[in-house]
DNA sequence: AGTAATAGTTTCCATAACGATACTTAATTC
DNA sequence: GAATTAAGTATCGTTATGGAAACTATTACT
């Protein structure tokens, strides 16, 4: 059952009016939801910050098999990228064959727990989009 | 202060569980991350959804004032597709010259709201982000 | 007949993103 | 000296994405 209640949508436009109400909408000032979020509620990077939530620490090569489909080339970027960003650590032991490991920074945690409400909503909506996917080609003129 | 408790970890690790525990980690079935979250956390879309939220109702042309760059295209491509996924309704007046008006639905107010949690802390860690990417880059070997 | 306004669509082009594959480094084992 | 292993990097070619600009439909007004 889809059912917001007007409180829910008042509390939405509270937290929106925090967000937008001292924005300038016609000049292009700093934005976070453009900047921030461009990387990480990236595709690949959503996936990677997951299964570092799920695995506590991996290694380059478990990574990609879990984030299955990823290039080494993507998983390479993302990584750094997330470490730049300051959401996982990377730790390198000069052993033979090198071993590197991943993990959540307490920074990329804190992003988690926010993100884990997202998908949790997705995991257990994908099928309402499913179906309105469908009826929705269904119904095309 | 970024302090993440265990306690919280735990929570964490419950609801990444709940996500991953049933799924197969070799054979890609259907993942909802990958298909729904897709669209849905893509960046043009997140501030469709956002300014929806913040305008409950808007037409084609201010919409795109608000989603500054975004272009005719890509806005009514983006448009297209989060109405066949039910985030939003298309209601057609036809009048000259044509009014079109694009709000939520209950179904798009219930992402609205978990994704307020993610935009929320994108907003009030931004500067963190872009610290950590300062930090990063000086440290560059 | 020309203009105006809205909500797009269409076309073409540029660039960015991605994928596959080969290669690198370094110490150890055969 | 050849093979092995991890963690990438490098390169190249393809595909996907996105932007700019022109165009369409419709009716009223001048």
């Amino acid at each position: 059952m889809e059912t917001i209640t007007e409180n829910q949508k008042l509390k939405a436009a509270r937290k929106l009016k925090k967000m937008f109400g001292h924005i300038d909408l016609k000049t292009a000032t700093y934005c976070p939801i453009r900047d921030v979020m461009a990387l990480a509620s990236d595709k690949w990077s959503i996936l990677i910050i997951l299964y570092l939530g799920y695995f506590p620490v991996l290694r380059f090569n478990k990574l990609k098999k879990y984030v299955y489909g990823i290039s080494n080339k993507v998983l390479s970027e993302r990584l750094k990228m997330l470490e730049s960003d300051g959401y996982l650590s990377r730790t390198m032991y000069p052993e033979v064959p090198i071993r590197v490991e991943y993990q959540l920074t307490d920074f990329g945690y804190s992003y988690l727990t926010k993100l884990l409400e997202l998908t949790e909503w997705a995991t257990s909506h994908g099928d309402t989009v499913i179906k309105n996917r469908r009826k929705f080609k269904a119904n095309g003129t």
